[in-house]
DNA sequence: GTCTATAGGATGATAGAC
DNA sequence: GTCTATCATCCTATAGAC
């Protein structure tokens, strides 16, 4: 029951199951992915589930936390959504596995992890959208429907795993102000 | 070995699959939905990949249809970038549970439908590439690199049917208004 | 910490009666 | 066209030896 083992573990699991999706991933999948056998793991983690939760946390803690340092600093509306973006991209390409299977197995976790991670999602949606709407009564972004533009920005940003490999040779700050650029000021 | 039959099968593992993904919806869930038994599915069916491939293949012809049409009109790059968006709204909102499925569930087809989809995405890609990079080289659009514009307006368009629901009572051509608005010139 | 063996259940699909 | 019965296979997980 050693810890570096289960996130060896969980590490493995993350990049089979951006592939496949979780249930087509089985545990002995993972197991001859490390070489072992799949009742090994079972030494490591309670089960399957908690190779899910463990992924899927993890990387949901981290949006939560910066989204909330985020809020309460002292910056426009607009600054804080060129924040947002940079954001994203940092922790897109630190947990790009987790992040896919975030985006595409949440509805498998189970119980508690369930609610938690559905809670931080909407409470992260609910801080983007307070910052969008306070961007429009201060007149710095223009009225269009809010829900329009946050929509149009968070599938952009959840999506860039999508995006991880072909950016390879792309310097991380070229992308955060390209990005930015186009988001904010389109293309035209 | 009736069509409509088909249909309907077809059409309710969408909405089931859409939910959880290919890989949880079972045949015998599918056949529950229909209140009939799983062995009656396959004097409809020859297995569970045909429904996948049928799904997927209609609306991904749908899209190579409707942007073959584009590529071949004679208006600015800017103008046929605001018709892909207008297609992919009428697409999301006629077939909103085969666009799941195509996103999430493309990797589970086999043999030559897979070979056909992948084709036809990489072809649709390519399509709006090249509209994009004339678009940049007659100084339509703004000279950023044309990936982060392909991507970003590619990533909100392909997710649009997470957000069907919300749209609700939003008029889909208002949205189209807006979403134009949002994706070519930006919020500021 | 890893193994073999296996329990207990779900899955896709077929055979054959009605 | 639908049913019951069933097969062969896969799955997660556990027990117990080393």
């Amino acid at each position: 029951m050693n810890a570096t083992r289960k996130k060896e573990i969980v590490k493995i699991a993350a990049s089979l199951i951006k592939e496949k999706g979780y249930n087509a991933v089985s545990m002995r999948d993972i197991a001859q992915a490390m070489n072992i056998k799949a009742a090994s793991l079972y030494n490591h983690i309670s089960g399957k589930q908690e190779i899910l939760s463990s992924l899927i946390i993890e990387v949901a803690e981290k949006f939560t936390e910066e989204m909330n340092t985020i809020a309460s600093e002292n910056l426009s509306p607009l600054q804080k959504i060129e924040r947002v973006i940079e954001i994203h991209i940092d922790i897109t390409v630190n947990y790009s596995e987790n992040i896919a299977t975030l985006n595409n197995d949440w509805m498998h976790l189970e119980g508690s992890a369930l609610k938690r991670v559905v809670k931080m999602r909407e409470d992260y949606e609910e801080n983007f959208r307070k910052i969008i709407k306070k961007g429009i009564s201060e007149g710095e972004i223009k009225s269009k429907h809010p829900e329009v533009i946050l929509f149009s920005i968070l599938s952009t940003l959840r999506t860039l795993y999508l995006w991880n490999e072909k950016r390879g040779k792309m310097d991380v700050n070229v992308l955060k102000k390209d990005m930015v650029a186009v988001l904010l000021k389109g293309i035209v």
